[in-house]
RNA sequence: GGACAGAUGGCAGAGCGGUUGAAUGCACUGGUCUUGAAAACCAGCGUGGGUUUAUAGCCCACCCAGGGUUCGAAUCCCUGUCUGUCCGCCA
């Protein structure tokens, strides 16, 4: 959501933030909508005054025992033009309102400008790469009998995944070591959020109106399956005014996502790369409005510093300006590499949504002392895709010589010890 | 799922259909008094919007949210949300 008044006084400069994702003229139409529903509202307000003052009088001759008809026969006639304003004001500021809520955030300058991902501009690589080609994860699982899509697929049709044994434990473990990185070493609270939200949490992060296609819902409640942790963890602030000593607020959680995918048909329909349920650990900052800059670049290293710890080589990137989300004024990606696949593939995305998702959903910072209060920050990222990096790790850590898949360092304690899956 | 009760300013808590944006207490801010502090006393103290050069004035709206009744609604009616209590069911 966008203040009104920095659209009236600088209409040019969102017009430009906007064409930047590919949108015509908005403020033409925003500006026009605005002045007809001010100038509604001013007549309006003007008759309720007369309305009010009359009412009073009526009140006084009452009270001394009078009669009022005449004063009350006047208000009935203003309260006819009334009603017919009254709908015309409530008609604009909807119309305005959904003209609003339907707009992307505008960009910081630092977005390289670009059609779609591969103008996106990397900005450092690291790791050693050791494996560049061969069985992908779904030949590995599959080998080993750890991974099933047919039985998935029997119960619950395509894009679900269902894994057994040691790597379901995996799985597990990727969370859980996910989880205490970000709690022990990265500030973060953990938080075991509600994963069915109504849709008033989905518009303040942005998902609603627009993009109701993309989500789960349910049939007798009228719910959400949350598609990210990002709701519930940002929705924590919804409706708050928070102490300026107390940001800032940093929350993480591990939890299943679900998505519909419309849309992505034929897109990844191998293996478990795109399903419509994945298990994330998300991190979540709510920060004070001159600090998410900083805020944005210091939780990019906290998403890499799981990856550097598992070993798994990857790259970053700055989104450029057709590939950033709805919600963002800046997203770094974290690709990692997929050896089959010879290529990096997002594993991270790390959101600056500057003010855009708390102006939704009206969460604010009061500075001590201070009377008035001002709109937080707030910022998402994965810290990172379990299934993703589940992925990555059953490919980068295959031993071609016996088909298994060798456990990283840090994944061990969370593994029972063990140093390899094997077949058997 | 069924029955009932409730939702008022930062907090607690009054409120009859008619100068109620809202009593009172606490908290907070300024002042008087005091060597200083406390106490006491005095004064102030919500948010959003319109108009405007204006954080001045004037006006409008807001007592959970959205509708409605009425000349007039915090107060009456309907719907929703949330909280509490009881019953049923249940991991």
């Amino acid at each position: 959501m966008f203040d009104i008044k920095e659209i009236r006084n600088n209409p040019d400069f969102f017009d430009a933030g906007w064409a930047r994702r590919g949108l015509g003229n908005q403020t033409n139409a925003i500006l026009k909508l605005d002045s007809s529903r001010r100038e509604c509202q001013t007549s309006l307000q003007e008759l309720q005054a007369k309305r009010n003052d009359a009412s009073k009088q009526i009140g006084m001759i009452k009270r001394d025992g009078g009669d009022a008809t005449a004063q009350m026969n006047a208000v009935a006639a203003i309260k006819d033009e009334m009603g017919a304003l009254e709908e015309k004001a409530r008609g604009l500021s909807l119309q305005l309102n959904d003209l609003l809520s339907s707009l992307p955030n505008i960009m910081s300058s630092e977005v390289p400008n670009g059609a779609s991902e591969d103008d996106n501009v990397e900005i450092h690589k690291w790791g050693e790469i050791k494996r560049k080609s061969g069985a992908d994860h779904v030949e590995i699982g599959e080998a080993l009998g750890l991974i099933d899509f047919e039985v998935a697929a029997k119960m619950s049709g395509a894009r679900f995944t269902m894994l057994k044994g040691s790597m379901a434990r995996m799985e597990r473990a990727l969370a859980q070591f996910f989880l205490d990185t970000h709690t022990a070493e990265h500030g973060y609270t953990e938080i075991s959020p509600p994963l069915l939200v109504r849709d008033n949490a989905l518009y303040g992060t942005g998902q609603l109106p627009k993009f109701a296609e993309d989500l789960f819902s349910t049939k007798e409640t009228d719910h959400f399956l949350i598609p990210t942790a990002e709701v519930p963890l940002t929705n924590i602030v919804a409706d708050s005014i928070m102490e300026q000593e107390s940001l800032p607020h940093r929350y993480c959680a591990h939890t299943p996502c679900f998505r519909s995918e419309a849309g992505s048909a034929g897109r990844d329909t191998r293996g478990m790369l795109r399903q419509h349920q994945f298990y994330k650990v998300e991190m979540v900052s709510i920060v004070e409005p001159d600090k998410s800059h900083e805020e944005h670049e210091r939780m990019l290293s906290c998403a890499e510093n799981v990856l550097k710890k598992l070993d798994l080589p990857f790259r970053t990137v700055t989104l450029c300006s057709g590939d950033t989300g709805f919600g963002a004024t800046k997203t770094y990606d974290i690709e990692v590499w997929i050896p089959a696949q010879e290529t990096y593939r997002e594993i991270s995305s790390i959101s600056n949504c500057g003010d855009f998702q708390a102006r939704r959903m009206n969460a604010r910072t009061r500075t001590k002392g201070a009377k008035d209060t001002q709109f937080v920050h707030t910022l998402n990222g994965s810290g990172v895709a379990v299934g993703r990096a589940l992925i990555a790790v059953i490919e980068n850590y295959y031993d071609p010589e016996d088909g298994g898949i060798f456990i990283p360092e840090v994944l061990k304690p969370y593994m029972g010890g063990i140093e390899k899956i094997t077949k058997g």
